[in-house]
DNA sequence: AAAAAAT
């Protein structure tokens, strides 16, 4: 498959999409009669400005303006920060944004010596007068957050290959990438933790995220965990965070909720797993390090009470599972009022957990401020048409990356199906371990959680060090295994769906599809958790005539990824091809029109119509449409018209979607 | 149909 080469040149127009609009969609910040938002004011929506003195209404933020011109090339100016009530008066800094004096000297007494916080100082710094005055070194917590001096890199992220991951952005004004991690466009301070962490060099979606959110713009990125997605999101928001310091906090904050005890976290990241969540931390915490940015984490299945004593010695940077996260602002724990960057991180699976209501509640219908007001970044691994509504709603005019899946359009994984039945499937996976060069993990995926404890049960049994993850196994237990697995006591780890995605092991060198999943993408993230960032990898499926509903689209991905496909494979194929060959009844019929994607190069494609502002229906035009239940992305599967890759920003699709819809 | 996630 023909694939855009690394880091292809930004499209200075976006993709852009035709078609007839449908009842063209409004999303919320343009419902209102003029297309204004309600929160054009910053701070100004909910009560009076923090501090009496000066009640003018804040300008419209220039992020608001940039939507009917570019915006303006500096970060100062238009990232969440630069709309700061009354910014003017005291010392702008270099890049202008700064917050308000008094405010600021206030968040330094916070980091520095509130509460119960900061004492201790581990690692952490305050700012103080407006000015970032990193903490004292600390040998200990440096170990433990970034482990020995001498280790080698244990990312398992072999950097060198890197170049050879695609990327494709789209939208209005797409910055130029930067290609290492400097001052400017990355905060001094950071690049120090950066260093810590033995990050070298930025991985494709860091080269492009630094300097997209740096301009204050919105993302919407189709990548996955491992291609250094995290750090594409917390890189550039703490570089911002410990540039410009804390913002002006609410007015509730002023009035004393401060004295309550709430928590008014400055960044906001949601991601669907516990064990994600918490990952995500981890990596907060090493690049807060010494910074007036306090991490926080809250999940489900934990004790309440110590997330609870944690938030309150410091909570600017919250990851959350979005269940315990909506718990605790019902307690009255946790406020968004001051959330300026708020992220989103593997939409797709939140999604398909049910989530979407308590997101839309965390995001709408609590106190976070409007989505002009604050800075938006969501991950998807693809772009179906649920995830396109979600950031219409969620995001302004944003710009679209796509970063190409690490190891699929390549030979790094090496799949194999092979067709077992049930009842034979406990021997033949005895074989295949057995077969496999010793020294990797491998990660057996099963569709149940009863079987991924009978099947650990079994290797036990066998003599063959395994554990397994599931929803039904407590917290800890889960914690446990993925430590001991990660860490190589048990090379092998049975689990359920709650280890498809997202989650970051190194060293994973077979996956087994020991139960194939009946989507597709699934089974793209399953054997991605091997063959990390070019590093190669195997992939053993497992596969009978219960398996038919996802043949066509497994033939097509491993035709895409330069694989051998096994005659018989083929044959089931062809004869599945007639009539729809299951239940299915055909493509995205059962699921509600969630468009493919998955399996393409590319992750998803950007598909707006109109870039992003009210620019009517997506998709008509093109591709048979979205509302046909196809979903246009990514072509694979029955009969799609184009091609699954596109050009950047040209036509594509074979369609007459117009080359310049605007 | 199953899994995940707040209790």
């Amino acid at each position: 498959m023909s694939v855009n080469g690394n880091g292809s040149e930004p499209a200075t127009n976006g993709t852009s999409g035709g078609g007839a609009p449908r009842k063209a969609y409004v999303p919320p910040h343009m419902r209102s009669s003029g297309g204004m938002s309600t929160n054009a004011a910053p701070f100004a929506p909910r009560g009076p400005a923090p501090n009496g003195s000066d009640g003018a209404p804040a300008p419209a933020p220039a992020a608001f303006q940039s939507r009917s011109g570019p915006p303006p090339p500096h970060f100062g100016a238009s990232s969440a920060f630069g709309s700061a009530p009354r910014g003017g008066g005291l010392g702008n800094r270099a890049g202008g944004g700064g917050w308000d004096a008094p405010y600021s000297s206030g968040g330094g007494a916070r980091a520095g010596s509130g509460p119960s916080g900061g004492s201790g100082g581990y690692g952490f710094g305050a700012w103080k007068d407006g000015v970032h005055v990193p903490g004292p070194h600390n040998a200990r917590m440096q170990k433990e957050l970034f482990g020995e001096e001498d280790a080698k890199s244990n990312t398992g992220i072999n950097f060198d290959k890197y170049g050879d991951i695609p990327v494709e952005v789209s939208g209005n004004d797409t910055p130029e990438a930067v290609t290492e991690f400097k001052s400017p466009p990355i905060d001094p301070h950071l690049l120090e933790n950066i260093k810590l962490a033995k990050y070298t060099t930025p991985t494709p979606v860091q080269r492009y995220s630094i300097p997209i959110v740096a301009l204050g713009r919105d993302l919407m990125g189709c990548a996955q965990t491992g291609s250094g997605k995290t750090g594409g999101f917390l890189f550039p928001i703490l570089s911002a965070l410990f540039t410009h310091g804390p913002p002006p906090p609410p007015a509730e904050m002023a009035n004393g909720g401060f004295g309550r005890r709430k928590a008014f976290p400055t960044a906001l990241i949601l991601a669907p797993t516990r064990e994600l969540v918490s990952q995500i931390h981890d990596e907060a915490r090493k690049f807060t390090y010494r910074s007036w940015v306090k991490p926080a984490v809250v999940y489900g299945g934990a004790e309440i009470g110590q997330q609870l004593r944690q938030i309150e010695r410091g909570c600017d940077l919250l990851s959350a599972t979005p269940g315990r996260l909506v718990d605790l602002i019902e307690r009255g724990r946790i406020s968004l009022a001051n959330v300026r960057f708020l992220v989103l991180d593997e939409a797709d699976r939140m999604l398909d957990m049910g989530f979407e209501p308590q997101i839309r509640r965390i995001v709408e219908g609590e106190d976070m401020p409007g989505v002009m007001d604050r800075q938006t970044l969501m991950f998807s691994a693809t772009f179906p048409r649920d995830i396109q509504m979600l950031a219409r709603d969620f995001l302004k005019e944003y710009l679209f990356l796509s970063v190409g899946r690490v190891g699929s359009t390549s030979e790094n994984i090496t799949q194999k199906v092979e067709y077992v039945e049930d009842s034979d499937k406990q021997s033949v996976l005895l074989d295949v371990i057995a077969s496999m060069p010793q020294g990797g993990l491998t990660l057996i995926f099963v569709e149940t959680k009863r079987m991924a404890d009978m099947l650990s049960d079994f290797l036990l049994r066998s003599n063959i060090g395994a554990t397994s993850i599931h929803g039904d196994r407590t917290q800890r237990e889960r914690e446990r295994a993925l430590e001991l697995f990660r860490g190589g006591r048990t090379p092998i780890m049975v689990a359920t769906a709650v280890a498809a995605r997202g989650l970051d092991i190194p060293n994973v060198t077979h996956v087994i599809n020991y139960d194939l999943p009946s989507d597709i993408d699934d089974y793209v993230h399953r054997i991605g958790r091997t063959g990390r960032a070019g590093n190669t990898g195997h992939a053993t499926a497992f596969f009978n005539r219960g398996n038919r509903n996802i043949v066509r689209e497994l033939v097509d991905l491993l035709k895409e990824a330069n694989q051998e496909i096994p005659t018989w494979l083929e044959a089931v194929a062809r004869e599945s091809a007639f009539g729809g060959g299951s239940s299915r009844g055909g493509r995205g019929g059962s699921r509600g029109g969630r468009g493919r994607g998955g399996s393409s190069a590319f992750g998803g494609r950007d598909a707006r119509a109109g870039g992003g502002m009210g620019g009517g229906a997506f998709g008509g035009a093109r591709s048979g449409g979205y509302g046909g239940g196809y979903g246009g992305g990514g072509g694979y599967g029955a009969s799609s018209g184009g091609p699954p890759m596109g050009a950047v920003g040209g036509s594509y699709g074979g369609s007459s979607a117009p080359s310049s819809w605007w």
